[in-house]
DNA sequence: GGAGTCACG
DNA sequence: GACGTACGTGACTCCA
């Protein structure tokens, strides 16, 4: 925190702050279309600067127009820098002409940077300086006298913070600069160093001069890149160095406040429609100025320009966000709220862990452009009085937890567990615009909020690491200025509900579609919030033993994979196996990576093991147990919440293209089954005391889709005789009895029903059966001899996706395939053998979405205790108390096989047992 | 941050 | 004749 104790220089960096406050705020404008936003977020930061250092030397420096001396230097300085904005450029002169009004010394000196001349005036000070920039080149500037503040994020930066946030010294910035280079100014550094090689060669050799002495002992690729980057570092340097001796004509000690001119600033601020600063101005507002924003609220005529534009933000074109500070606010928005058919809403919280984060504020949106922030626990210093959080939530609840009153957001999932951490039920989920996306078009990579309003709205919002910064010292949503607070967040509900206004049109335009979101995703909201809120119980003493058993383990194989290969390497990385591997032992390479890398890949090292090799087969053992290890024995313990004792995924809605769900932090769609080391780390998935877990899953509901969807009756009547359909599939192909099919033939016949499920050629048939290409082919020939409905199918599929774009589940859940036409043929190879797939893997998805739903309603109206606790793709897992295990199973099993109905049975196996691996 | 690898369905 | 070669995910390590 800054210090108070004796009043500081204050310089101000106006040029970087006039950037960052015109990307950083809405496009505000007055009612005549002039563009205000920088100009509010310059003026706001000054008042705060002004209020928080109490200074008596100030100014406010900007660059001057065209050259300076380092263009003369070098004349492609800052050639990258995109032109300025007109609707910036439009903001500079009448924010220049009210900073001078309101009393700031502003300086403006030709041909020097505004840096330079902070530079300068903080050397000639003798007193403590504190400079206002949100530019790290200034971080050079700071010693025991100068400080920086970043206004717009509050990070205070003393000589101790400066090394906490670059990983070097203050008088270490411009070599680590000079290294790293800047290419927005297109100051060259050296090729391929960062941050992080800046940071560790700097350490290492302790100057940039040091390191220059030294470039012929770097090795590698960057060793060449610094020997070619000599000659130009030392102009990159001082192209960086800010100047401390420029030729000022006045002194520190002269920058003292002038009177505000009154009347200035008042036609001034009567032009722009500052309304709050010309009220604080005193003098009567003109009754003819348009309305918006402040005056719903009222109370903000005759308050102190201190609280700047904070009662109300508004611009013309319609857009009003308001800040709820008081009751008689709070009330009228409770009753607006009430009477709504529909509104959107939005959290800010302290954290995006879901099962820690407590609310900071709401923000709530009826109509399109109109939005309030209601802040809750706002607790930086100075933050203003606001409402208290659990009585207001408490005042909130009803309308929260009524599920006719229908609730709008964005990602839903998460604001429903904000509020269950402070014991509201959301009911009323009538609409997720994230969801309302992903089934429009579950291809766009990214269903977020920025993404969704940049791509459908061409509406940027406020970037929350503009207002909070980012890293390990970005500020929590409690620690942001409700200056900022406020239109980020009321925005966030803006938006929300113009993306809903955009997305539902569209969505009821198509039947089915719209039916799968109304039907499916949106009652899914609840239904996974309960199960990762639900959590999994997991040992993690058991966990622990393992590590070590395995620890011993790896270093065992590693020393002898030292032996093998006569030499000391790191068994983890590619790149020095395959040296190893294919220079050293001279082994030929069965075939290269994409990148062309010669491959390490599991198969290509078990065919080196087969053809006799100890290395191969060493590496493919430590491989497996460094996997375990890393992934499971040792992550999964630090993941468990120490409140609850239990481990919480997040499932994701809007990720797979294909419909499925899928799971992070920690994934727990994919722990180990296929190996006895691998299933040790599923008994540490435990039931807790008095319960077990239940796991039920649906058998060859992939396959017994492809049944359905193409109609073959062969298959169809496989799977109606409870036949297993991989020993069926055998005696059709081979033309032997059902109860003559070998191993052998078996295991082919799996491997070709799980190839047409992928949309496989018969070259990777070939390969996974390790069969010969031709006989491959003939086992597909046969195939869809045999299963010619099968072959029309496929067939269809492909065909349909080439006249429509794109191929849809069961239930319509479409998945685009634009690549279908692509000119590239291994592209439209691949786009093929998607159209194959998707249907299949999304109409199981479909279904086991639709199994959740009906298990979770009936879970809850029966009033049982037993939670549903995982799902994996085909598998729900349950936590089940003894008393209701035979009920439970019963009906989860029923409520999976009815859940839709399909010209195959479903079948689902179920197993129970005191962990994971035992309930399967 | 990309590439390579490997865990699951 | 060449293209590349079975779908969908997430996490870890290496390396720049």
């Amino acid at each position: 925190m800054p210090n108070h104790t004796s009043k500081p220089l204050v310089l101000v960096d106006g040029s970087s702050y006039l950037f960052r406050a015109f990307h950083a705020l809405p496009p505000l404008t007055n009612s005549h279309g002039e563009p205000t936003g920088a100009m509010h977020g310059v003026l706001n930061m000054l008042d705060k600067l002004r209020k928080d250092y109490d200074p008596e030397h100030m100014a406010v420096i900007f660059d001057a127009p065209g050259k300076t001396f380092r263009d003369d230097m070098f004349p492609d300085y800052k050639a990258n820098r995109p032109p300025m904005p007109d609707d910036l450029r439009g903001q500079i002169e009448p924010l220049l002409d009210i900073i001078k009004a309101q009393g700031y010394p502003l300086l403006i000196i030709p041909d020097v940077e505004a840096d330079d001349v902070i530079g300068t005036l903080a050397q000639e000070y003798a007193g403590k300086v504190i400079i206002s920039t949100g530019d790290k080149d200034m971080a050079q500037l700071v010693d025991a006298r100068v400080h920086l503040i970043n206004t717009m994020s509050g990070l205070y930066s003393d000589p101790a913070g400066v090394v906490e946030k670059f990983g070097v010294a203050p008088e270490r910035i411009r070599d680590y600069l000079t290294l790293i280079g800047d290419t927005v100014d297109n100051v060259p550094g050296v090729n391929k160093v960062g941050p992080k090689t800046a940071v560790k060669w700097l350490a290492e050799y302790g100057s940039l001069e040091n390191i220059m002495a030294h470039a012929d002992e770097f090795k590698g690729k960057v060793g060449e890149y610094l020997r070619e980057a000599l000659a130009h570092l030392p102009l990159s340097y001082e192209l960086v160095t800010i100047k401390c001796d420029v030729a000022l004509d006045c002194s520190p000690e002269a920058l003292t406040f002038t009177p505000p001119d009154v009347d200035k600033l008042h036609a001034l601020y009567e032009r722009y429609e500052f309304r709050t600063r010309l009220a604080g101005l005193g003098k009567e507002t003109p009754p003819n100025l348009p309305l918006s924003g402040e005056e719903q609220e009222g109370g903000a005529s005759g308050s102190p320009p201190d609280k700047g534009e904070l009662e109300g933000v508004s611009s013309a074109e319609g857009v009003s966000y308001q800040t709820i500070l008081t009751q008689a606010d709070l009330d009228t928005w409770l009753q607006r709220l009430q009477a709504a058919a529909e509104f959107a809403f939005d959290t800010e919280t302290t954290s995006l862990d879901y099962m820690e984060a407590q609310i900071v504020g709401v923000s709530f949106a009826i109509n399109a452009g109109e939005a309030a922030y209601l802040p809750l626990a706002h607790d930086y210093l100075g933050a203003p009085p606001q409402l208290d959080r659990d009585a207001t939530l408490a005042q909130l609840k009803p309308l929260l937890e009524d599920p006719a009153l229908r609730k709008i957001g964005q990602n839903l999932k998460y604001d429903r567990s904000v509020l269950l951490n402070h014991g509201i039920e959301l009911r009323g989920i009538a609409h997720d615009t994230m969801l309302e996306s992903y089934v429009l078009d579950s291809t766009a990579n990214r269903h977020d909020m920025d993404t969704l309003c940049a791509k459908y709205l061409n509406h940027t919002n406020i970037s929350f690491i503009d207002i909070a910064g980012k890293g390990k010292n970005q500020l929590t949503f409690n620690q942001i200025a409700l200056e900022q607070a406020t239109p980020y967040a009321a925005e966030d509900a803006d938006m929300t509900l113009q993306l809903h206004q955009h997305f539902w049109p569209q969505l009821q335009a198509l039947d089915a579609q719209r039916k799968l979101y109304e039907e499916v995703e949106v009652p899914l909201v609840s239904v996974l919030s309960s199960i990762e809120r639900n959590g999994v119980k997991v040992d993690a003493t058991m966990l622990a033993k393992q590590s070590k058993e395995l620890e011993t383990r790896m270093q065992e194989v590693v020393k002898q994979a030292y032996a093998a290969a006569d030499q000391e390497f790191n068994l983890a990385s590619p790149k020095q196996l395959g040296e190893i591997l294919y220079t050293k032992l001279g082994l030929h390479a069965p075939r290269k990576t994409p990148k062309g890398q010669p491959s390490t890949a599991e198969d290509v090292l078990e065919e080196l093991a087969a053809q006799g090799h100890e290395l191969p087969t060493l590496i493919l053992e430590h491989r497996g147990l460094a996997k375990l290890k890393s992934t499971y024995t040792d992550k999964l313990p630090e993941q468990i919440n120490p409140r609850t004792g239990r481990v919480h995924t997040s499932y994701h809605q809007a990720v797979a293209s294909t419909g499925r769900l899928s799971s992070s932090d920690p994934n727990l769609q994919n722990i180990p089954i296929r190996t006895e080391e691998g299933r040790r780390i599923r008994q540490a998935f435990i039931a807790d005391t008095g319960n077990k877990l239940l796991a039920a899953d649906y058998s060859q509901i992939e396959l017994r889709i492809m049944a359905h969807l193409s109609g073959d009756k062969g298959l169809l009547d496989a799977f109606a005789h409870g036949l297993d359909v991989h020993r069926a599939t055998a005696a059709e192909v081979f033309g032997t009895p059902l109860a003559e099919v070998s191993i052998e033939q078996r295991r082919a016949a799996k491997a070709i029903n799980f190839g047409l499920i992928y949309g496989m050629s018969a070259f990777g048939l070939a390969k996974q059966l390790g069969v010969d290409r031709r006989d491959a082919q003939d086992y597909v020939n046969l195939y869809f001899a045999r299963y010619p409905g099968v072959k029309q199918y496929m067939d269809d599929t492909r065909e349909q996706a080439r006249a429509q774009g794109y191929v849809e589940t069961l239930f319509g859940r479409r998945l685009f395939l634009p690549d279908i036409q692509s000119k590239n043929a291994a592209t439209r190879q691949y786009a093929e053998r998607t159209a194959i797939n998707a249907p299949m893997q999304g109409t199981a998805a479909d279904i086991i979405k639709k199994a959740m739903i009906a298990v979770a309603a009936w879970l809850r109206d029966s009033g049982l205790q037993t939670r549903m606790i995982m799902q994996v793709h085909d598998e729900l897992v349950f936590e089940v108390p003894e008393a209701e295990l035979e009920t439970v199973r019963a009906q989860v099993t029923a409520l999976m096989t009815t859940a839709v109905t399909l010209d195959v049975p479903l079948v689902v196996d179920s197993g129970v047992g005191d962990n994971w691996d035992e309930a399967h």
